[in-house]
DNA sequence: CTCGCCAGTTAAGCTACCTCAACAATCTTG
DNA sequence: CAAGATTGTTGAGGTAGCTTAACTGGCGAG
């Protein structure tokens, strides 16, 4: 399957996705948004932003004229509301649900934010909502789960409800420590 | 904050760890990866292989010489490892917990699977097993859960445990439709 | 042995995204 | 209303990852 050659095929790249929301948050913090404003924002050139500003017109995200201000259009507002929206969604899902620090858990946001879908961060969305929320079944649930040890002491397969022929959790734990030394905790 | 700029300075690109999955995959499918089989694997050219090997190697993941098998290093290994246990876990959480259809849950872990730390697969693989788990708190959860309504009724401000200022959801249901129609569902 | 085929490589070219350096437009201010 | 500072654009150049086209290494059949 080449599934994985979708990834170039997405409607933005990484890079949109953040002009985007770079253009979306300067809007609302002071009104307007130039390539000054973007390129400090975002830690990029002015030409850089020239250049994307000029891609993201082409494909109708945004309207820009020399030496103007940047608008947003309205399949821009959108993608830029979206992508904001699963941000917020899958942060709150990995430091409140999972308890991951804020720091892997922003980071991991960022990376991928842009790459889900709309119908699984609306189920990350409810899911939280549903753990977050004050019915019985969901407080018995974190409690019961909060105190049951991290280690998972019997992964033979179907001794886990997720794990088959091996541990998944070997291949993973074994690389936490450079993950974390990456994110500077 | 240009936490978004490490997007490019991931240990391995999209392309790159589907290079490794597929050596990986050949290797126990056939026993040794040649560059026609990765091509062909991945539906790309075969000089496209050849470039992506040397890029590879320099970086220490595979070993290949001139007309020869590829090799997977010790750490090309244990990503091509981290990469597909990452996915694996978050495909199961995506179907299994979330209910997302098998398309969308493959598609969007293919995008992610590399680009997610091992500390939050690792937290998603311990909520999986909990909530597939025969832990009555977890049984009790998942009716519940199952038995709300998908509409949050209620939106406003501090009535979701989630959302703060403003509906997140409407920012994502909206988009749907869009995406469905790409993923062919 | 050599001809031909297949696997693999090199070369050139494309798109995306970035950089720096030079230039042009606009704004500010005396 | 010009001088100079600020802001934005253009252009050339670099890396990553792909493509196609042309070339080469290795090997079996006659």
């Amino acid at each position: 399957m080449d599934l994985w050659k979708r990834f170039g095929e997405k409607e933005v790249s990484h890079s949109m996705a953040h002009y985007l929301q770079a253009v979306a948050s300067l809007k609302t913090e002071k009104g307007h948004a130039r390539v000054g404003d973007i390129a400090t924002h975002l830690g990029v050139s002015k030409s850089g932003v020239t250049s994307m500003l000029r891609s993201l017109q082409t494909r109708g995200l945004i309207s820009h004229e020399k030496y103007g201000c940047v608008e947003l259009t309205v399949s821009g507002q959108r993608l830029a509301e979206r992508t904001e929206s699963s941000r917020l969604v899958i942060t709150r899902f990995l430091t409140e649900i999972l308890g991951v620090s804020e720091a892997i858990a922003s980071e991991d946001a960022c990376m991928i934010e842009h790459l889900v879908s709309p119908e699984v961060s609306v189920e990350l969305l409810r899911l939280t909502s549903f753990l977050r929320s004050e019915h019985p079944a969901a407080r018995a649930l974190l409690q019961a789960y909060r105190a049951t040890p991290h280690e998972c002491t019997d992964h033979s397969p179907d001794a886990c409800a997720v794990c088959q022929t091996s541990c998944l959790r070997d291949s993973l734990v074994r690389d936490i420590g450079d993950s974390a030394e990456r994110t500077g905790v």
